[in-house]
DNA sequence: ACGAAACAATATCATGTGCA
DNA sequence: TGCACATGATATTGTTTCGT
């Protein structure tokens, strides 16, 4: 840590630990004391103020420029969460963001951006004369020109989690066949076993299942379901918080992938979904390549995500991609 | 503003062990 | 043999800080 980051450190904890605690008022002392730490705060951060006021191109408004990172200084104050970040990072951003506002509202047109397309900044709420000469505002009249891309995506988003529904019954069902085959063959061994246990009644048919272990099977079914469902919404972390079960859940999916995969290509409800295309080698850091094979056509490049379900490793062991472009994008919107 | 370096958090993989 | 689970190593991704 630098001195000034340091000192900054220690200044703005003097002005939080001046503020008037909750309800109260604040005394003449913390006032004092609250100021002076802020003017501290000031003086530290002067030469980053400077120096982001001559970078955002607003010398020429150099006092209100000062004024807005006075508040943006003022507003880390307030917000500053010192487990989250050191101060001077923190900071650093409300001063950008007050001196890009400022620019904004100053000169929108001036910048180069704008000069080069003559563009000319109006309100959204000014009147304006629609075709028919009624007085409309211009936001009644803006189109919505992505309606229709939108329109698709969904729909194609729509297909995809019917398709991955399909899938994660189909593997279910699959499972609970070789379950329930394998408690009967169970059942079969274990009667001859069991049979010296006279303090029970057997009621049980030859061969006929427990139905305590037909009810632990569909457990079972019903929990390998939802990790599979988790693992392609790529949300495994939902789950639980702990590292290693996640990673059991992520390895119970992996090899779900295998069969799901098995399934997809062989069951005809699927057929035709699939294009079947040569698994490359799966990627490293060294040896980058795009591994994908689509449940459903691919879409336009850079259109809505597509279940990418199947993909295998250097050993030929199938592998599980999440939905990647959809995940992808909800990862950052929560960033 | 921006990129690089340092660091932190997570995800993935390879591998080993136990069990049915 | 194949599955379930654990674990250390490694890769990837995200964040912060620093220098220019």
């Amino acid at each position: 840590m630098s001195k000034i980051t340091a000192a900054l450190e220690a200044a703005v904890a003097e002005v939080i630990a001046n503020l008037p605690k909750d309800g109260e008022k604040q005394t003449n002392r913390q006032r004092v004391y609250g100021d002076r730490a802020f003017a501290r705060v000031l003086d530290l951060v002067a030469p980053r103020i400077r120096h982001f006021i001559r970078q955002y191109g607003l010398v020429a408004h150099w006092e209100d420029a000062e004024q807005c990172c006075a508040i943006g200084v003022h507003r880390a104050i307030q917000a500053y969460d010192p487990s989250k970040a050191q101060f001077t990072t923190f900071v650093n951003w409300q001063l950008r963001g007050e001196l890009q506002s400022l620019r904004f509202r100053l000169m929108t047109d001036q910048r180069p951006s704008a000069k080069k397309v003559e563009a000319t900044t109006v309100s959204l709420h000014a009147t304006a004369m629609a075709a028919d000469g009624e007085a409309t505002s211009l936001e009644s009249m803006i189109e919505d020109e992505d309606a229709l891309e939108r329109t698709e995506a969904c729909a194609a988003e729509h297909l995809a989690d019917n398709t991955r529904e399909a899938l994660l019954d189909a593997y279910v069902a699959h499972l609970r066949e070789v379950g329930i085959d394998q408690l009967r063959r169970r059942a079969r061994t274990q009667r001859s076993r069991q049979n010296d246990d006279t303090s029970l009644p057997r009621f049980r048919a030859r061969g006929a299942i427990d139905a305590d272990e037909l009810a632990e099977l569909e457990e079972r079914l019903a929990s390998q379901r939802e990790i599979v469902a988790h693992r392609l919404n790529d949300d495994l972390s939902d789950m639980t918080d702990d590292p290693q079960e996640r990673e059991r859940l992520r390895q119970v999916a992996k090899r779900a992938a295998k069969t799901i995969a098995k399934i997809a290509q062989t069951d005809e409800r699927f057929g035709g979904m699939f294009e079947r295309r040569k698994p490359e080698p799966r990627r490293r850091a060294t040896d980058r390549v795009e591994v994908e094979q689509s449940l459903l056509p691919m879409p336009n490049p850079g259109e809505t995500r597509v279940l990418v379900i199947e993909a295998q490793d250097m050993n030929g062991m199938p592998v599980m991609l999440p939905i990647a472009h959809e995940a992808q994008a909800r990862r950052s919107r929560l960033n």
